[in-house]
DNA sequence: GTTGGCACTCTTTCATTTCGAGTGCTAATA
DNA sequence: TATTAGCACTCGAAATGAAAGAGTGCCAAC
């Protein structure tokens, strides 16, 4: 059964007034405010057919009307139109992006807190899970009892480790386990790290001390540490600031739910190439503790061909429109920070401010 | 005015009563439980001199008691015994502290995670402040537009940094820099690397490019970076477990203050050397946001002669013994991962498993 | 100094009433 | 046929009031 172009006025109405009242929205409100020119009967028997179809119901009898799921679908699918930002919003986020992006977790969970401070609800930021794996090895030397590993990966991150032994070493063996790992451990996967190697190198290197094995480990810890994904999740007693979480019981369940992290989620790749906004709606969510809140997500291009999401929780009386929009843009933005395009290089005409691990490489 | 033996056990009957239920405590309640052989008609004139003498108060004429702050201080300070860990908590604490110390701040925040699992109260842990320089510079020749910066600092943690430039450069320039910075720029702090300092490294370097500032700029960072100590808040959703915080506006302040951070608990070096737990009952706290709340603190070693903390906030009819243990016991722990004693070494019967940024240099 | 007894106070709880928003329906109208 | 005015009706929220109960303070007796 087709809605009509009045319907899909009046269910817009409804909705746009639900999310910013919280309160059943009544015939007569929207019969002043929407403007169709029609008197609040009318409105009523559309009302009544909109509840029918299974896009608004009443919370009971006497009371105004509430969108649905599906309701919600609908608006999001079809009627609602994505806000535009203000000039003075699209300046404080890029001005946020920019300011100090270090390592590119404090980057991540940067962006997290700015996506919960910028729409007040509780915002899950989280990397790009790819396949990463260590590009080139250097060994220092610092004295007898100590060396330094250090580590760049594909993904042009270095990961370092001190490593102080009650044994001595030398420096023409770090020099050779150097070249050693540089020649076998550079390009493979952690699982390709067997024993097998790891002996046949220690052999090479005339390690009689088991510090071959040492490094190896090092190097199997960042890789599997790169390649899951991290969660930051941000602003969860925002919820608080919402009515339908005033229950602290509800709240409770949905934050402690969040604060384990991002199972909540769909996997990143779902979202590959997709530059559009998701959203999902109460029952939407596969999670039993989300089936009566909804999730706006947005992906951003983390370079080497990955993606990784930002996200924000709320009630499903979330207001979609500006939610999009924000998550949008701050996903651009990081996308244009992180991914393709050119490549950012050290600013050496800002005297003395550096910009942490930006540079990626260019692919 | 002194303060009777038998009075002293009542008040601890009413504060822990109280502590255990979050009711006003009746007069019948502690005639039964606390065990001095008197009636309830005693008990009640004692519990009125004790209103008087202003450790108890009574929310309304016809209720039981509850305890004032100065109730809690006294409670605290001289009935409590602090609660014993069971040996399967010890275990517990133990393991988990155990299990991979990757980097420090990863420890100190996983520290105060669990911290909160423990004592179901929100957590926060602050790294040490304290005055680190560098120790060792490294600088890695990558290929020509890209170079690793490495810094050993003197806390004995590592780190790096990737630069990328529009510009050649080769591996006799990184070679004679590295040298120049071991030279000129290790031992000293952040002011002391002034724009003279630089300048002249540059000549010395023969370093048209501006490459000195880009190496000096990162060092000026991790200087700052380093003395700024570190919070991690943790569980403030756990709040929402307790009775006086089921006020969703109050909960939502607490917790909105608590997730601004470290401001909370007062500067570690005020416990440098106590080996004690601090309580700091309602009041008795500076921030107005928490002035009817508790904070227990605890104090670690974490090397270097510097000290970090580890604290619990919560409402004042906080279960201060239970609290107490915990942290001192996860402090102690933590004191002997991070600081003096034997300094922890590379342990390489355990064959793959590395313990992170452990070792720290025995002092 | 301690105790039993008892009147008193104040909150909590529950039922009842009132109020009002909003509906659904009917009959009149364009 | 679609729209509208009017009106009775429903149901929740807020207000009111009565009853219950916990705990006290105090007094007189021990």
């Amino acid at each position: 059964m087709a809605i009509s172009e009045r319907k899909k006025k009046i269910l817009a109405a409804v909705v746009e007034e639900y999310i910013r009242t919280a309160e059943p929205v009544g015939s007569k409100a929207i019969a002043q405010t929407a403007g169709l020119g029609c008197s609040s009967a009318t409105i009523r028997n559309e009302l009544a057919e909109l509840v029918n179809m299974g896009y608004l119901e009443q919370p009971h009898t006497s009371a105004g009307r509430v969108p649905t799921p599906m309701g919600y679908r609908m608006y999001v699918n079809e009627l609602m139109q994505m806000q535009k930002l203000s000039l003075e919003e699209t300046e404080e986020i890029n001005q946020r992006l920019n300011t100090k992006l270090q390592e590119l977790d404090d980057t991540i969970s940067q962006v997290s807190r700015l996506a919960s401070q910028l729409t007040d609800y509780p915002a899950l930021a989280l990397t790009a899970q790819s396949a990463v794996t260590i590009k080139r090895f250097d060994i220092i030397y610092v004295d007898a009892n100590t060396f330094i590993i250090v580590a760049m990966m594909s993904n042009n991150t270095v990961k370092n480790k001190l490593v102080r032994l009650p044994v001595s070493v030398n420096e023409g063996l770090m020099k050779k386990l150097s070249a050693l790992f540089n020649a076998n451990f550079t390009g493979i996967s952690e699982d390709q790290i067997t024993p097998l190697l790891i002996n046949s190198t220690e052999r090479a290197a005339d390690d009689t001390m088991g510090i071959t094995s040492v490094i190896a480990s090092f190097a199997i810890e960042i890789l599997s540490e790169a390649d899951k994904p991290m969660a930051f999740v941000t602003g969860e007693n925002r919820l608080l600031n919402q009515p339908e979480y005033r229950d602290p019981d509800k709240a409770h369940k949905l934050m402690s739910y969040l604060s384990t992290g991002g199972h909540i989620l769909p996997p990143a790749d779902n979202m590959a190439g997709s530059e559009e906004v998701r959203v999902l709606i109460g029952p939407e969510n596969v999670a039993e503790e989300l089936k009566d809140s909804s999730v706006v997500i947005a992906s951003y291009d983390a370079g080497d061909n990955t993606r990784g999401l930002i996200g924000v929780v709320g009630p499903t009386r979330m207001d979609y429109s500006a939610v999009a929009a924000k998550l949008s843009f701050l996903a651009a933005g990081l996308s244009r920070r992180l991914g393709g395009g050119e490549a950012p290089v050290e600013g050496m005409h800002n005297k003395l401010i550096i910009k942490g691990d930006d540079p990626i490489e260019h692919r």
